[in-house]
DNA sequence: CTAGATGTTAAGGT
DNA sequence: CACCTTAACATCTA
């Protein structure tokens, strides 16, 4: 489920596993992940170099292996990082494999292939490129305000918004809103400075304590809405029905009777 | 069988 | 122009 925590913990499982190891090879098994480079050309940019350090801008995760070159990956809806022995069988879904002197493999894998695996400049030139935001993490108070407020639409599209601030999506945007007993479609004009604070204060929370659960659902605390996706489910703080409703096309998740507009 | 699922982006509308 | 929504991408599951 990659947003902000889960890159962050991808980023975090590389710097434990695949850094400064000499690349022997790389196996694109699908080339439709790949954006702007060849399978041929990837391998032969990589071959004999080494991760020396990785960066994350809001979902998007950026490994240098040169100067001023990344190997970039974004993961879509669906995917992660495995490192595993050589010998042993590649993970399901498995989309590109680098090979490792020490004889591991890391695979990225990505169900659904929306994902995307390139090589790039230095990461500032990338995030200059997307337009994106300060990270959901970093971002100061100031320049939340300023660009929430900016928006007219729903808060929930604003906090989704990646040249704003990046690294929140649907998932985590539904649970900052539940914490911070806002309406999803609430008109980010019409929010007080208390109920930004609080959206901004639950955001950064949100996002640390998911990071510090290793962005695995099953171990969110119960007070959290997340586990309760879904239209027959309870919600944790209240005991009311979950209700669903769309906002640029996606599903948001609330409980009516905490969050109001 | 159908609808929906964590993201991004092109295209069309206001 | 600035901003909004929708559809599409590919695959799997309830």
């Amino acid at each position: 489920m990659p947003e902000l925590p889960d890159v962050e913990y991808y980023r975090r499982y590389l710097e434990s596993t695949a850094m400064r190891k000499k690349i022997k090879s790389v196996e694109v098994q699908n080339a439709k992940v790949l954006e702007g480079v060849s399978a041929k050309k990837l391998a032969k940019v990589l071959k004999n170099k080494k991760f020396t350090s990785t960066h994350r801008r809001g979902k998007n995760l950026f490994v240098s292996f040169a100067k001023d070159k990344c190997l970039y990956m974004h993961f879509g809806m669906t995917g992660e990082l495995k490192y595993f022995k050589g010998d042993e069988k590649e993970p399901d879904h498995a989309r590109v494999l680098f090979g490792f002197s020490n004889g591991y493999r890391l695979a990225f894998m990505n169900q659904r292939l929306l994902g995307k695996v390139s090589v790039t400049g230095p990461a500032d030139e990338v995030i200059a490129e997307k337009d994106l935001g300060p990270d959901a993490l970093e971002i100061s108070y100031e320049d939340f305000k300023k660009g929430i407020k900016g928006k007219i639409g729903a808060v929930k599209s604003a906090l989704m918004d990646q040249s704003i601030l990046s690294g929140v999506g649907n998932i985590y945007a539904d649970e900052i809103l539940f914490h911070a007993r806002i309406h999803p479609k609430t008109t980010p004009k019409k929010l007080s400075g208390n109920a930004l604070k609080r959206i901004y204060r639950n955001m950064k929370k949100i996002l640390e304590k998911a990071i510090e659960k290793k962005a695995d659902p099953d171990k969110f605390p119960r007070t959290w809405i997340i586990p309760a996706r879904g239209e027959k489910e309870k919600c944790p703080r209240c005991g009311g029905g979950i209700k669903r409703i769309k906002i640029s096309g996606r599903s948001s998740y609330f409980c009516p009777r905490c969050q109001k507009k």
